[in-house]
RNA sequence: GGGGGUGUAGCUCAGCUGGUUAGAGCGCUGGCCUGUCACGCCAGAGGUCGCGGGUUCGAGUCCCGUCACUCCCGCCA
């Protein structure tokens, strides 16, 4: 018989009574009756009841046993009598009835209950994060990881890609967020960085000619944590293709999505093959921001012209200093209370808005403090503009154009959900294409990229040379899954004239170009092929699939917003003789005087 | 860097308008209990009310500062 076990605490069914089985495990549970003695004893597989009682020898060794204690058990496997049964335990028709054990580790008293399902402070649950995964949400989550990370790996081979490592010692990389940095100690005065993502490697190898390239690569970047955000790293499917085409990136990435959350999802619904494709613009007008969830159905349009040149001067003086109007259709918001249009008033007045103005619509009248403003012709263009008529309502956001988008897009969110309107059983992708290859810094004045300098314009260096540039767009993507950001990409820029150009409008001219990127440009002059890719968020798609709201519960070992890993100390000071080869000095921010 | 929330027993929390000896559940320790499955019952131990200062006859409670965790803004392709 082996040394630990002969089955997991999952793996015992009615056909095995009779037999003598060994498990091992974690006391998870004791029932103690005296002279009766029921363990719940729990592995990675499930929970199998063992029984004692005190006519054996080995009794009082369990009784004294404290939870969480590692234990391996022997004994008679017997059928239990029907009333006895445990049908929410894949192993409650069968116990253990133990003859022999032995204490493999005794636990002490614990810091947070592994048997519960109470919610505990981040703090402790950081701490003892070894025991917070031994509880079944944590667990679990973990598992689905994994679980996604391989059906990730099955599905982009069988695609044709090739999973390669890139360095994780690197150069610093002048866009974009902060680095981690690390001294080097053969080179004084220098330092590596940790990559914020493999940008640059895996362009290299399409240009070394591998074609097909995937990996779940580890991504550093040094800024401050979110919900969603981990500060410090995270991990990307990270993926470039050769002699593509945006639609071809699309079409390789979609059925990896698909397929994922089809595997994964557990039964909600998710958006059929080809992702709807959003242009940016339009998806800055309709939803406010570039991450729309399209559970919430409401669409904003623009109305300006509804309510430029009428009485309702707060409106129209400021659309003639050059404000917009958007309206957020509600439907079935004429049935709510007039509190729920205070309620939203008022949170729109905590958001820094002037209000939220609303027109009610019920058996095709228009009703509310500024209807009366509409003459029947423009409230005629707004019912067909909304495509509310009937029954529900219309809010309205005004000012600048930036603004409108901004706020609007809050509100519909907030509308969205107050309605109930949000489809919470599917998973709905778009593509949103289409941005603009720069746009310009409102402190500088100047123009800088507004996302990947490496990305190609489209109309190539004509559109550079000849365009204004903030009407230049670029091959540049994002795919979106209800409202959560999973990744961008691009299709990259691979030659040298044009990314000259590019960064010249930028304000770099060709020798701080060559100086900063002088391993990627030297290889585009030795024959690149048109390449481009992208990079979903792997932590992200699990916490959807998770259905958490907090990257940390799909994370094993997280650090805390502060990014500190409250289990191993980090970070922590080093010896003085490790700072010294090195060649690192110390220099401590001063003290706060109090 | 800034704004909000939280901080009371090992853990989760209650503690009113400032007023006697700061409570409960879980856990822990001891006792009783042979069919439970969140077993039950009895008893006990366990507190620098995050920390520092202030107001007051009196502070867990009010004020100021500070620290930790967290949410958000900035930041982050």
């Amino acid at each position: 018989m082996h040394q630990y076990r002969t089955h997991s605490c999952d793996a015992l069914r009615i056909t095995d009574a009779g037999k003598i089985a060994r498990l091992s495990g974690w006391v998870h549970r004791k029932r103690d009756h005296g002279n009766l003695l029921f363990i719940d004893l729990r592995d990675n597989f499930g929970i199998t009841q063992c029984v004692v009682d005190s006519s054996n020898s080995e009794f009082q060794k369990i009784d004294d046993l404290r939870l969480e204690s590692v234990v391996c058990v022997t004994g008679k496997i017997l059928r239990r009598s029907d009333e006895t049964i445990n049908a929410t335990l894949s192993t409650g028709e069968v116990e253990l009835i133990i003859s022999d054990a032995e204490v493999l580790a005794e636990a002490d008293p614990l810091p947070l209950q592994v048997n519960s399902d109470m919610d505990y402070g981040e703090e402790t649950r950081l701490r003892y994060r070894f025991l917070d995964l031994r509880r079944d949400r944590l667990h679990q989550n973990i598992q689905l990881r994994s679980e996604v990370v391989s059906s990730i790996r099955r599905r982009m081979t069988e695609q044709g890609f090739t999973e390669f490592q890139t360095p994780i010692l690197t150069s610093t990389s002048p866009e974009g967020a902060r680095d981690f940095l690390v001294p080097s100690r053969i080179h004084p005065g220098n330092f590596y960085a940790l990559p914020q993502a493999p940008q640059q490697f895996k362009q290299l190898i399409m240009v070394a000619g591998f074609d097909r390239y995937f990996q779940i690569a580890p991504c550093f970047r040094d800024e401050d944590a979110r919900a969603d955000r981990s500060p410090g790293e995270f991990y990307q499917l990270d993926v470039e293709m050769s002699f593509v085409t945006q639609d071809d990136v699309f079409e390789a990435l979609e059925p990896v999505l698909h397929g994922i959350f089809v595997e994964f999802g557990e039964g909600k619904s998710v958006t059929p093959i080809p992702f709807p494709r959003i242009p940016f613009a339009e998806s800055m007008l309709k939803y406010g921001n570039d991450k729309p969830d399209l559970r919430n159905p409401i669409v904003m349009t623009d109305v300006t012209n509804v309510w430029s040149g009428t009485d309702f001067k707060i409106f129209s003086s400021a659309i003639e200093k050059g404000a917009v109007v958007r309206a957020i259709p509600a439907p079935g918001a004429d049935k709510m209370p007039r509190s729920f249009f205070d309620k939203l008033n008022d949170w729109a007045r905590e958001e820094g808005a002037g209000g939220l103005g609303y027109i009610i619509f019920s058996d095709g009248e228009g009703k509310g403090p500024i209807s009366k403003f509409l003459d029947t012709e423009r409230m005629e263009q707004l019912k067909k503009l909304t495509g509310i008529a009937d029954d529900g309502a219309v809010f309205f956001v005004c000012d600048i154009e930036a603004e409108a988008c901004r706020f609007g897009g809050l509100a519909r969110d907030r509308i969205g959900a107050e309605l109930n309107l949000i489809q919470e059983d599917q998973f709905k992708f778009c593509w949103i294409v289409d941005y603009p290859m720069y746009e310009r810094d409102e402190r500088t004045g100047r123009l800088i990229f507004s996302h990947n300098p490496f990305s190609m314009p489209q109309g190539g260096l004509e559109a550079l040379e000849s365009d204004d540039p903030l009407k230049i767009k670029a091959y540049q993507y994002d795919i979106v899954c209800n409202g959560v950001e999973l990744s961008s990409g691009a299709i990259r820029n691979h030659l040298p004239a044009i990314m000259y150009k590019a960064f010249s409008l930028a304000g770099y001219n060709k020798e701080e170009v060559e100086l900063r990127f002088s391993g990627m440009l030297n290889a585009l002059k030795f024959g690149a092929p048109p390449h481009g890719g992208s990079a979903p968020g792997i932590d992200r798609m699990v916490m959807l699939l998770a259905g958490e709201q907090n990257i940390r519960e799909v994370t094993m070992f997280p650090m805390t917003q502060q990014a500190q890993d409250l289990m191993m100390g980090a970070p922590a000071p080093v010896d003085s003789e490790r700072l010294e080869e090195l060649h690192i000095r110390i220099s401590m921010p001063p003290t706060k005087e109090t």
